[in-house]
DNA sequence: CTAAGACGAGACGCAACCGTTCCGTCTCGG
DNA sequence: CCGAGACGGAACGGTTGCGTCTCGTCTTAG
């Protein structure tokens, strides 16, 4: 009745990251659900600690706060992200992008958490850097490559503004989904999609 | 040194709103001053009243909660919202309204409380129905507005899709700047109208 | 002049959380 | 078989915020 089930005390690297361990399993599920139910600003270590079946000590045993623990996690999470493939065209690229980002966006998680990690990354520089770095930095490769691969085939002017493009690729959907928390039905990304390719060529 | 310094017992209507008063305005700077340095979720009363100059008695006269007074406040200072002007054409009239809303985003304060409305918006459906009936349906209005009258002028297709519209005025410039953290200049401004028009006319 | 009432200050009891430190249990590697 | 070490659990003292309440002060309406 006491005690964990599988403690291997050397697993890991000393000093290294923590990668595999049912009870790291148990503390990662419970603070990402701790903090889609009460947020950044009210996430408190031993509510995660409660619903981890854990105790405190093993949190702290593997970070040493509160801020490094969710740039540590969000930094594993945030690495899994499915690559866009090339389908010839410029429209096609987009769609598929768009697609992707929306079903990321779909994730019951993912929506009540990412609103709250960018409000922490005001208050946090380290969080903001972790979240432009880690989160940012994956998608925008993806996106960068669409627009890249269009120039190529010549559906976009050399001297297109990359930066720009992006801001166009994202932020619509972002903005609906999440703040006014209208879900996009396959229909509407294709409206989209066809919104967005005309103001890139523009 | 003791005591206030402009007390009017019943200046105000008995259970009505709260609008002129020295303390008042002083809780008010307050809270937004408290709001923008640890967020919502993190906002204490006390710290409110400590920076106001204030007794927590003062805060608890007036509202009855922490979410009560921040819908109260925010509703309060999203009413004022300038009118974006008829400039006759689709671009002139989207090139305002980015501008109104770059103008609006660009105060430092609403930069940093934002985010951190939205994402307490995820976790307190009033917060969230106050923010999009008084903030989002300002600015919603207006973006209509410019919407519409190029449909009158012919420069839209009478079935042109709103909704999307306003994703599309809204979205770029928001992740730009409060999500990106990229201030935009004029010229770029510019250039994203162009392309903002060139996605609705599509 | 007086009485009413809002004011700043701050103490109250209560609860939550912090980060640390024990405990006794359990599971491994050697 | 035994020691090392991670485990859940619980308690520690300290801090912070809650919402209420009571002071003595100050202003204003009547």
């Amino acid at each position: 009745m006491l005690g964990g089930m599988s403690r291997s005390p050397a697993v890991r690297p000393p000093g290294g990251p923590i990668l595999q361990d049912a009870v790291t399993d148990a503390i990662r599920t419970a603070f990402f659900e701790e903090l889609a139910e009460v947020g950044y600003g009210r996430l408190s270590l031993e509510a995660v600690a409660r619903r981890a079946g854990s105790g405190k000590a093993a949190i702290y045993r593997r970070w040493p706060s509160k801020e490094a623990m969710t740039i540590d996690l969000i930094t594993q999470v945030s690495i899994a992200a499915t690559d866009t493939p090339d389908t010839g065209t410029l429209r096609g690229d987009v769609l598929a992008f768009l697609t992707a980002v929306d079903a990321a966006l779909r994730h019951p998680l993912v929506s009540r958490i990412l609103p709250d990690l960018f409000a922490a990354g005001v208050h946090h520089p380290n969080i903001a850097a972790s979240l432009g770095d880690r989160v940012g930095g994956a998608r925008r490769e993806k996106a960068v490559n669409v627009l890249r691969r269009a120039v190529e085939r010549g559906e976009l002017a050399p001297g297109t503004d990359f930066e720009l493009g992006l801001d166009l690729l994202a932020g619509p959907l972002y903005w609906s989904t999440t703040i006014r928390q209208a879900p996009a039905d396959p229909a509407r990304l294709e409206r989209l999609a066809d919104k967005v390719v005309a103001a890139l060529a523009a």
